[in-house]
DNA sequence: AAAGATGTCGGGGAATACCCCGACACCTAA
DNA sequence: TTAGGTGTCGGGGTATTCCCCGACATCTTT
């Protein structure tokens, strides 16, 4: 009887040696090799032959979801169990599309990751019932009566400007950036407001940190920060 | 020989179980307790007696912060080794000022954190040497050389202001909530500015929400946000 | 007593964000 | 073909932020 391989991928170190205890301290598995980050992920599931890979989301480089998305076209036979501290809709929706199997909050037990691990290994599916999934099952399951006709799906350009926007860039700076129209800037601002629910700059500041889409990036432009005057 | 008696306090238990096994697989230490969050930690403090409490500053409730404060004010021979994602000078200042006696990263290796278990178990601190740790160490050291005559430490009344500003209030919604004039809650901003060499309102948005400062409290007004229709 | 940090408040103006009215072209799916 | 989503752009107006000039009363520290 041969263990299953498990590939941990997660930005803190310490994270990974508390769950690779963990994981090595079951009988039918076993941590073969650890990732820091989305690229070193993928990396490693080539040269490791993992059976599943322990995903984080939130990771430099490449997220979580890149990441996935990136392994499961290469390797589609790779299963991925994706570890998140925040649960969130959107994300979820996005992760079942790039093929994760499993869907893990950090808040639960480490029971449950282990029991995630083995049901996706041998094919099946494990998403945590949280909030988020059943608002998504719901969703799925009756799709003809969703009250809203979308939600929190955003465009790659649109998803560009958020993250210029919640790096602190104003409208214009923004549109010097992706040569753009003033104006066009506004109107994903708009729209990502529609999609999203989100009302002022800030709300949108606010989003996407908490999606962690400013751990994964430098500020695009070093623009005169920390100077001792101001260009205004 | 008795050995160390740790508490663990994080809010995600899938990581407090990783450290649990960390910490127990070293023969002079053990896990007495866990919490999720500050308040938590101060409870199981009293009840368990532990010699070390192993603290993650974001936490619901009361934050790691907060909590070490708390604890260290009714128990002041207890040791807290900080553990935390990512590193902030400001809040390092906080802590040592508040009575820290570690502080480590969890991008280290649990080893790093069972050494630090350790030394301040004996008396001693254990500050890990980071780019935050030197940036206040050289700030200490040569305090009359410093170019900025303050940094990162904000009055009660500016935290407010910032708490309600991140959540999303406008300066006269704040000004409401607070009972103040407009420019008041300007004249804060401006100075909550120059103390963190915040630009921009988006700017402190994003410290605000790094710092954790709003994970642990509910936007204080409920306004009409989630409507179908805007109100102004 | 002077300096510094804090809490409070005012006016005025320029820049920016935000909100309404739009427009048009492309592509894909129903 | 019609509809929806996307990428792009304009004008005009109001609200808000941001920045400049201030002010004054506490309280602590030097």
């Amino acid at each position: 009887m041969k263990k299953l391989r498990i590939l941990l991928a997660d930005d803190h170190k310490m994270v990974r040696e508390g769950l690779r205890l963990l994981v090595d301290s079951q009988p039918d598995m076993q941590v073969v090799g650890e990732a820091a980050n989305g690229r070193e992920a993928l990396d490693k599931a080539r040269d490791l032959k993992p059976h599943v890979v322990v995903m984080d989301l939130s990771m430099p480089q490449l997220n979580g979801l890149q990441a996935t998305e990136l392994l499961k076209a290469e390797q589609p036979e790779l299963k991925i169990v994706v570890l998140t501290a925040h649960e969130d809709e959107s994300y979820l929706r996005q992760l079942c599309k790039v093929g994760a199997s499993g869907y893990v909050l950090k808040i639960s037990a480490g029971e449950e990751l282990v029991k995630a691990i083995r049901v996706v290994a041998r094919g099946g599916v494990h998403f945590e019932a949280t909030l988020a999934a059943k608002a998504l099952i719901r969703q799925i399951a009756g799709s003809s009566a969703g009250s809203e006709t979308h939600t929190g799906e955003l465009s790659e350009r649109e998803k560009e400007v958020l993250i210029l926007l919640a790096w602190g860039y104003t409208n214009k700076e923004i549109a010097g950036e992706l040569k753009l129209s003033g104006r066009t800037v506004e109107t994903y601002k708009e729209r990502i407001g529609e999609k999203l629910h989100l009302r002022s700059r800030t709300e949108m500041v606010q989003h996407a940190l908490r999606q962690g889409w400013l751990n994964d990036t430098q500020p695009p432009l070093s623009r005169g920060r920390m100077g001792s005057g101001g260009e205004r």
